[in-house]
DNA sequence: CCGATTTAGTGGACAGTGTCCACATTACGT
DNA sequence: ACGTAATGTGGACACTGTCCACTAAATCGG
């Protein structure tokens, strides 16, 4: 339901339903709705943490080769747009935790963008000093990239492409 | 109701309520829920670019001043920043149009960073082959960090200043 | 000025939703 | 084998968006 709907779309009663269950019978194993709802947001972003993951295992070399790593920071985060243009409706779900009790996966987007840029500095590519903290802006761009093409003003832009390809070379240039 | 609440708490028969009339008299100004919430939607990004304006105003310095420029540039993004973190939920619901009938405003924020970028090449600042299509790495960092910080994984975390600040260098890295 | 037409609001209904309660059934460990 | 815990059922409630037929009010042309 999330993947063709969104969050809007897990709806507790034609969840049971689909399982051959009355609607009570959810209350035995989520508080709440929200509480449903926090499991499936739970998959999709271990979905698209697997989509990163995968991404990285496509491209190959040794890791502290330079450009190995810069292929494997390419990677993610083109999987990460993939993913979230692929399932619009996971990718909404996936940041759609309700409330706050978002006890992190093992394999979490940001620490896959981090392995991936200290990967960078072992390999010579980027300056130790300029590493700090720069997890952040990286994943606000991508994440902004995704989030205006996918639901916001920019969706069903005919050029995103270009606007894809523009994020990734601010990207490389702000490593630089 | 959708400054209190986003998009979700924004329900025709409530609003109807608060106006003093039966729930079927919106059907006369609204064909649906959705269209009312589309009303509400272009209402909030109107207080969005309205801050940024406001932003713009309070920085002194005539057009074409280098540091004037940059520091224009500089308030329209604190003030997109600034309007996500003190109303969060018309920040949502300002990016949360139901389907894709979002007849633009005039001072759209997207119309308002193309000037302040024009501003900044003819300032001299901003190489003007650099300056294509640039709003939109821009604006996706700046509306990423926003995102990620007021309703993603990243909200309410006790280091927002220096996200802030971090994603802030990261484009000032990027326009020089 | 008055009658017709548009505009705005009313009342009642329906399906669908999340959630609560008391009750029945099934499974399981000692 | 039996008591306890886990799971499912039935019925209800308040709430939502939306449809229909009907009424009151405002507006406007002759």
């Amino acid at each position: 339901m999330a993947r063709a709907g969104g969050p809007e779309a897990v709806v507790l009663r034609e969840a049971t339903r689909s399982v051959g269950v009355v609607p009570n019978a959810a209350y035995r194993h989520f508080a709440d709705r929200d509480e449903l709802l926090a499991e499936v947001c739970a998959a999709a972003m271990n979905e698209l943490a697997e989509r990163m993951v995968a991404g990285i295992g496509r491209v190959r070399g040794k890791r502290g080769n330079p450009e190995a790593a810069q292929r494997r920071l390419a990677a993610i985060g083109a999987a990460y747009l993939e993913f979230a243009h692929q399932e619009p409706g996971l990718f909404a779900t996936a940041f759609a935790v309700p409330q706050q009790h978002t006890y992190a996966a093992a394999r979490t987007p940001l620490g896959l963008l981090r392995d991936a840029l200290d990967e960078l500095v072992e390999a010579g590519v980027l300056d130790p000093q300029r590493r700090e903290g720069i997890e952040y802006p990286i994943w606000s761009i991508v994440h902004g990239t995704a989030v205006l093409t996918t639901q916001g003003p920019l969706r069903d832009d005919p050029q995103v492409r270009r606007i894809e390809a523009l994020t990734s070379a601010f990207i490389g240039n702000g490593l630089t």
